[in-house]
DNA sequence: GTCTATATACTGATAGAC
DNA sequence: GTCTATCAGTATATAGAC
């Protein structure tokens, strides 16, 4: 369970701090963003504890405190981790197929592969609608760059006939979100019946294609399914 | 504000207690539950206080636990209003369009126009995926439920040659539910720039209709945006 | 039916020894 | 850097007067 933390990135800064003896605290570090990933995983930020989250680190509440001062600190640090972490799959599969829709099968697989990210992306995302809420702006910042990232590929895609004529590119980079978040929530509640990469190829088959029927970006990752 | 309790049907039972003298408490109950909702809405379950609660409503924390002995059995009348709205407005959508598509169009109106549930289904939606949590079976079988009714739907629709023949049924309902879950998030975080009734109508469009690019329905309702 | 008062538990955060 | 001990605040729920 907590195995999140193996190829987490130097998030304290090592370059002001070349000592050797800090190493250990950057390894403490990374352990408890991981157990805070899987505490605000299962019980939301607000219900989720200090002290479930020092228990599974192996480590007291006040030293938990003593790495990141307060609750908004470590709420924070987890989040720039699981959106590290998301950017690092979205650039990895867009090496070979360049294309950002295809990328997003490739995020779905991803995420399905570690629910726990899920569950925190899904319980935060709804959380953090209150205005006044650590990570609001967060969010909102992350929903309008992923708006606007897809509506002007989408507008690039529809220059070149790639795309239905009927769709609106700022709608359908909306609807494309908001597909994938949903689909999140429904994967929670039940995930032998749901799988997400398949729902997310087959939705932007059928959105996206102009006239052909087939993949969409004409990656070479034809058989999955 | 507290305006969400003028329109609540009797949820205790009055067959029962012809009395006059209940009726009084059937009017408290009421406001404690659109009191709850307010508060379940803006804070979400778990941090929403009964405290909260009795001081919106007009009385003492006691008082309400009166009412109604524990919290969960407070979420579970406000869920319950909650649903019994919604199928209120889409059963008056269907009695002249006659097309369950055309009233998810007219859900997202009836949305739009009370945000306060829209917040609470979206926390509580989220909240409630953790298997423990005391409305989990309650969303499960939601979703459970709308999947089968749409793709019960959309099967008949494509064997009338009415729905795009690479769509499948059973994935577009999936895709229609979290399309329009999706969306309510999106709408909270910016609620000046999404029209979520909009959204849906050209979602619907684009991903239902088969070679008529009209309205889904036939619905009388051409003129909104 | 509603109240005050309280029991019991847990929260995030602090102080200071080591 | 980590600990124990403790803070002040808040939570749900109960007991009993009126």
């Amino acid at each position: 369970m907590p195995s999140g933390a193996r190829n987490l990135p130097a998030m304290t800064s090592t370059a002001t701090r070349p000592r050797g003896e800090y190493a250990k605290t950057a390894a403490r570090r990374d352990a408890i963003v991981a157990a805070a990933l899987e505490v605000f995983a299962a019980s939301g930020y607000a219900k989720g504890s200090l002290r479930d989250v020092a228990d599974r680190a192996g480590l007291s509440q006040a030293g938990l405190l003593h790495h990141f001062p307060s609750k908004v600190h470590l709420i924070e640090a987890v989040l720039a981790w699981h959106d590290e972490q998301s950017v690092r799959v979205v650039r990895a599969a867009g090496r070979d197929g360049a294309d950002p829709l295809a990328a997003l099968v490739a995020l779905a697989e991803h995420n399905q592969a570690n629910p726990a990210m899920v569950e925190l992306y899904v319980s935060l995302s709804a959380e953090a609608t209150s205005p006044d809420h650590p990570v609001h702006e967060h969010f909102r910042r992350r929903y309008d760059t992923a708006v606007e990232l897809f509506r002007a590929h989408l507008g690039r895609q529809a220059d070149s006939g790639l795309l239905r004529p009927d769709a609106d590119p700022a709608s359908t980079a909306r609807s494309l979100i908001a597909f994938m978040d949903g689909l999140q929530v429904q994967w929670l509640y039940d995930r032998s019946s749901v799988d997400m990469a398949v729902e997310v190829r087959r939705f932007l088959d059928v959105l996206i294609a102009a006239r052909a029927v087939g993949p969409v970006g004409g990656s070479p990752e034809p058989a999955d399914d």
